[in-house]
DNA sequence: CTTAGGG
DNA sequence: CCCTAAG
């Protein structure tokens, strides 16, 4: 049979929601045996807004957008030997002049690898089942994707099926990894391979230039953005030469890292430790360049270290900030400090000196970041004293 | 593009 | 770290 042709599902429907016709698929229920189930792909009339339960209408996406909206889709689901190659070449051909292939090569390599952790889990068949009927609130019925019938048990709409407490022991129960909560999707959904796109809200920047009015959409249901951030760095980043004095952190760690970052070269950059010579550096470069000069700081304290953006600098500069004045407050005994700085990565009690000197220097009112008090007056932070 | 600020 | 709004 032909999967390709399940993708993209969308195309307007106005029809209401109805068993048989759930998620595109249509299910036979007469006369076949139970090895033989089959789920033929209806590519036809399937409709996004009836399988979500929402009218696309009210959101005011007309039918022309839905092209553009194809981005969102997710072939993630798909197992290797149902075409989903074929199914990345046609999608990589609509996609045309975008120029997202190597992203959206990523993004499905990204998730083929959480789909084959899915696979991998090894869980009995009947257990599968249990759960599936039983974190949808639906005996078998509907859901049963191996056996005997499909017989639809009355309509069930997306509030049933994305219930909080029934995805909850979905997660729990068959692990999916890494999964934010706005992944939350039923178990027999993504067995079922039904489910369209996985997005996280936070990723919508390239998809809301092409379908902006998907905005809040995305945010609230996020079942059609898709993680296709383009990449910002060159994907060999942790291959180039890191900074002599910097890598001091840990060796095994690069190769690791190295490795990982083929793999899944977008989601967030690879967390590193901050070190104390890095830290060092940023506090040369404040007090040799002055607050807010991330850049200089960067190019000529942070040159050799590819990561380390200003962004990040001033970031580690707004936490060492943080660190120094909660840490004056403790001011006691050496030993409480050590129970509030996570697992022996206490700061040198001389460079929270050297912060609190330059913060105090460059006329920075020290800790007064959002403390105790929340009233706006109050909180009023940042008096410039160099541009 | 840089910074600042919030998440 | 990420994202976005302002210059």
């Amino acid at each position: 049979m032909d999967w390709t042709g399940i993708v993209p599902p969308f195309g307007m429907d106005p029809r209401p929601y109805s068993p048989e016709t759930f998620a595109g698929f249509k299910c036979h229920s007469d006369n076949m045996s139970s090895d033989t189930k089959r789920m033929e792909p209806r590519h036809d009339n399937i409709s996004v807004d009836s399988f979500l339960g929402l009218s696309m209408e009210n959101m005011g996406i007309t039918s022309s957008k839905m092209d553009e909206f194809s981005l969102g889709l997710d072939f993630s689901f798909l197992p290797d030997d149902f075409g989903t190659s074929s199914a990345l070449d046609s999608w990589s051909k609509q996609d045309g002049e975008a120029g997202l292939k190597p992203e959206i090569l990523d993004g499905f390599l990204d998730e083929v690898e959480e789909v084959e952790h899915i696979y991998s889990s090894h869980l009995p068949e009947t257990q599968v089942k249990k759960e599936v009927s039983e974190l949808d609130g639906e005996p078998y019925g509907l859901m049963n994707f191996s056996s005997e019938s499909c017989s639809p048990s009355g309509s069930i709409g997306l509030s049933d099926w994305s219930k909080e407490t029934a995805v909850s022991h979905a997660e729990s129960s068959v692990k999916v990894k890494d999964e934010p909560e706005d992944d939350r999707k039923p178990l027999s959904t993504l067995l079922l391979g039904s489910w369209v796109g996985r997005g996280r809200s936070r990723n919508k920047n390239l998809l809301n230039t092409r379908c902006t009015r998907l905005d809040s959409f995305s945010e609230t249901k996020s079942c059609l953005s898709y993680d296709f951030r383009p990449r910002k760095e060159p994907m060999d980043d942790t291959l180039l030469s890191d900074d002599p004095i910097t890598s001091s952190e840990s060796e095994d760690d690069i190769s690791v890292t190295t490795i990982k970052s083929k793999i899944r070269t977008d989601r967030r950059k690879h967390h590193r430790m901050w070190t104390i010579d890095e830290v060092v550096k940023l506090l040369d470069g404040i007090s040799h360049f002055g607050l807010g000069k991330w850049t200089d700081i960067k190019n000529l304290f942070f040159h050799s270290s590819s990561h380390r953006t200003p962004v990040d600098i001033r970031d580690k500069w707004r936490n060492l900030l943080k660190a120094s004045c909660s840490n004056k407050h403790n001011g006691d005994e050496e030993g409480e400090e050590k129970r509030r700085w996570s697992a022996g990565r206490t700061i040198p009690k001389d460079i929270l000196h050297r912060v609190r000197e330059l913060a105090s220097l460059n006329s920075k009112s020290v800790c007064d970041f959002r403390g105790s008090s929340r009233s706006p007056s109050t909180s009023r932070k940042k008096k410039k004293k160099r541009g």
